[in-house]
DNA sequence: CCCATACCTGGGAGCGCTACCACCACAAGC
DNA sequence: GCTTGTGGTGGTAGCGCTCCCAGGTATGGG
C-alpha cells in the first residue's frame, strides 16, 4: 500500500519502467553525459509513455541555479497598468522566453523599495532583466551575481544595459518640430528619478538653448492621464504654445485628447508628438508623430544576455527613428 | 578551507547563529510551529544581520506545492503582443500576486497547444490562471489538480471561472446602437474558437433576429489590425453600413481609424463601439463608446482562487456596463 | 595472452528545507 | 508520590534530482 497513490511519475519510475539506474535515466534525460544508444532509447521511450516531466524544483536546487528570467518592472501602479510601453516590454519577454524555452516571472518593484536583491535570492530564476531602475539600486546587486542582470532603460557601467538612444529620438523629433516652424514648444517629462526620462529632457534643453528658446516644461509621469494633466497646465502656463513633446507616446496620446477637449486643433494650432511608436499612436486622429523604440529587439537581447545565450556588449544602444504622422 | 566561499546563507548558519537546531529555526522562519519566545527572537534577529532569505526551490520541493500563480495566455502572437485587455490583465496579475506575497508566472500558450497540465508539472507554482481558453483544453486538466486551475473568459463546468458578462455587455451596447436609430449594423468578430468571443455573435444575432435586421458579420482577431482590415471588408461589402460594433475595443479602434481613412465621419455616418473600455478608448477622438469589462477584478478574484486564499463559486460573471462616449 | 584505454553504468552523497517523531523538562492532577 | 499531560526542542528522514566516483564490460594495442 502506498502513501501516496496519485503522486507525479519522477525519474526513478522512468528508470525502473526503462530497466536502467537514476543516473542513466538522468543523463539521458538531462543529456549531460554518455548512455549507449539503446539505453537513451528506452529511457526515451519509458518517460514519453509515463507521461515523465522532470521536476524544476528538484533541478533548480541542485544545480544552484533555474529556469527562469523575471522581468522587473519598476514603477507606481499606475505606470505599470497604463504604460502600452510596459506591455510591449513584457509581451516581448514572455515572448522570448518561450523562444529560449524558459519561463518568465514578472515582478512588480515599487519604486521606493527596489530590491533586486531579493529577487536573485530565489535560485528558481536564472536572471533578471530590470526596467526602468536606477544606478544606485544596481549597486545593490551583489558583484557575484552581477552576470545575471540586465538592465534596460538606464546605461548602467554595473551590469549589461540595453537602451533605447532615447536622447537621440528625442532630439530628432525635437528638430523636426523646429524644422516645420515650431518655435514655442513645451514638453511633459517623465518621473525625474529614471535616467531614461532625464536624457530626452537633457535633449530638449540642449535644442531649446541652442535655438534661442524659452524653456517649457512640465512633469508628468508616462501615463496618458498624466498627458491630460500636463496639457491642462501647459494652456493655462503658456497659452501661446504652438508645439507639445511627450516624452512617450502615453503622455502625447493624452495632451492629444485634452488639447482637442480644450478646442485646439492638432496639428493647425498645436503640433503634438511622442515617443515609443506604440500600436495607439498609429490609431489616433491625427496619427501621432513619435519616434521608434525597438523594444521587442531590446528585451530578447537582455533576455538573451542573463541567459548567457549570447554574448553581448556591455552596454547596448539602439537607433531610433522619426516616425512622421500627421500630428506634427 | 570551505569549498565554495560565497554561498547563500542558509538555515543551518541562522540556527547556528541563534544557538538552535535547524528544525527550531525553521519553525521559527515558516512560523509553524511552537518555539519560545527567546528563540523566535534569537532567530529573527539572526537571521537579520545574515541576510537569510529562504530558498524558495528547497521549500518547493519539500512542500510539494510553490509560491508562484503562473498567468497562461493563449492566443496568436499578434494578439498577445497588441491587445490592450492582454496588458491589462497582465498587470492586474502582477499587482495582485505582489499584494498575496507570490510571484507570477507569464506564459504564453499557443493557441494550437494548449498544453495546460505541462505548466502544472512544475511544482514551483501553486496555481494557474488561463486566459483565453477552451473547455477542450481545461478537460486535458488531471482532475487532481483541477484546484490549483482557475479560468478567465470562458464559463467552465470543469474548473472555478471568471469571466465578465460579455453576452449582456454586447446585448447593451447593440440595445444602444438600435435605440440611436442604427439600423445596419455590422459586427466585428474574435478567434471563433474562443467562447468568449462567441457569447458577443450570439448576442449580435439574436437583436439582430428579434429586430428584424439583416446579419452582417466580418471575423477579426481581437487586434487593431484585424480591425481595420475587417473595416476594409465590412465597406466594400456593404456600403450602406451604418454602425459597427467591434468585438473588443481593439477592434474598435482599427474600425476607427480605418473609417476615418476612408472619409466616413463617426458617429455621423457610421457609428462605432467596442467591448472593454480600455484607456485608450477614453483618447480616442471621438471617444469611443464601448462597455466596461473589470479585468482586474477578474484577474484578482482567479489569482485568489487558485491560491485557495478566497473561497469562489465555481462560476462568477461580472456585470458589464455601457460607457457611452462620442463615437455611438 | 594480458594489460591499457576507452566507454558506459550504478551506488551514494547531498542541494536546503520541512514533516515527523521521540524526547525532555516542568506543571498540574489524583 | 506517581501519573498524565503540555509546550518546547533536536534528530532524522526524506522531497526529486544531478554530481562524483568506483567498478564494470567491450575494444584496442603490446
Amino acid at each position: 500500500m502506498r502513501r501516496r497513490p496519485e503522486r507525479q511519475t519522477r525519474l526513478e519510475d522512468v528508470a525502473k519502467a526503462a530497466g536502467v539506474s537514476r543516473s542513466t535515466a538522468s543523463r539521458v534525460i538531462s543529456g549531460s553525459g554518455p548512455a549507449s544508444p539503446t539505453a537513451r532509447e528506452r529511457v526515451h521511450s519509458a518517460a514519453r509513455l509515463l507521461g515523465y516531466r522532470p521536476d524544476q524544483a528538484a533541478r533548480s536546487l541542485v544545480n544552484g541555479s533555474g529556469f527562469r528570467v523575471t522581468l522587473a518592472v519598476v514603477g507606481t501602479t499606475a505606470q505599470v497598468l497604463d504604460d502600452p510601453y510596459v506591455h510591449r516590454a513584457v509581451a516581448a519577454a514572455a515572448l522570448t522566453a518561450t523562444s529560449y524555452d524558459v519561463g518568465v516571472s514578472l515582478q512588480w518593484v515599487p519604486r521606493d523599495a527596489p530590491r533586486l536583491d531579493r529577487l536573485l535570492a530565489d535560485r528558481t530564476v536564472r536572471g533578471v532583466v530590470v526596467l526602468n531602475t536606477t544606478e544606485a539600486a544596481l549597486r545593490s546587486v551583489p558583484p557575484t551575481v552581477r552576470g545575471r542582470v540586465a538592465s534596460v532603460g538606464i546605461g548602467s557601467r554595473t551590469v549589461p544595459s540595453f537602451d533605447v538612444d532615447n536622447g537621440g529620438g528625442a532630439a530628432a523629433v525635437l528638430r523636426h518640430l523646429y524644422a516645420t516652424g515650431r518655435r514655442r514648444i513645451a514638453m511633459v517629462t517623465g518621473p525625474a528619478w529614471l535616467p531614461c526620462a532625464q536624457r530626452p529632457v537633457k535633449a530638449y534643453r540642449d535644442l531649446m538653448r541652442a535655438a534661442g528658446l524659452p524653456v517649457r516644461l512640465v512633469s508628468g509621469d508616462f501615463t496618458a492621464a498624466g498627458g491630460r494633466r500636463a496639457a491642462g497646465t501647459i494652456l493655462a502656463r503658456w497659452p501661446e504654445v504652438d508645439a507639445v513633446f511627450g516624452i512617450n507616446d502615453a503622455a502625447a496620446l493624452g495632451v492629444l485628447a485634452a488639447l482637442r477637449a480644450a478646442g485646439r486643433q492638432v496639428p493647425e494650432d498645436v503640433a503634438v508628438a511622442g515617443f515609443d511608436d506604440v500600436e495607439a499612436a498609429g490609431l489616433s486622429d491625427p496619427g501621432l508623430t513619435t519616434a521608434t523604440n525597438p523594444v521587442e529587439q531590446i528585451i530578447s537581447s537582455a533576455v538573451g544576455a542573463v541567459l548567457g545565450e549570447t554574448w553581448v556588449p556591455p552596454t547596448t544602444v539602439f537607433p531610433s527613428a522619426l516616425v512622421r504622422r500627421a500630428s506634427a
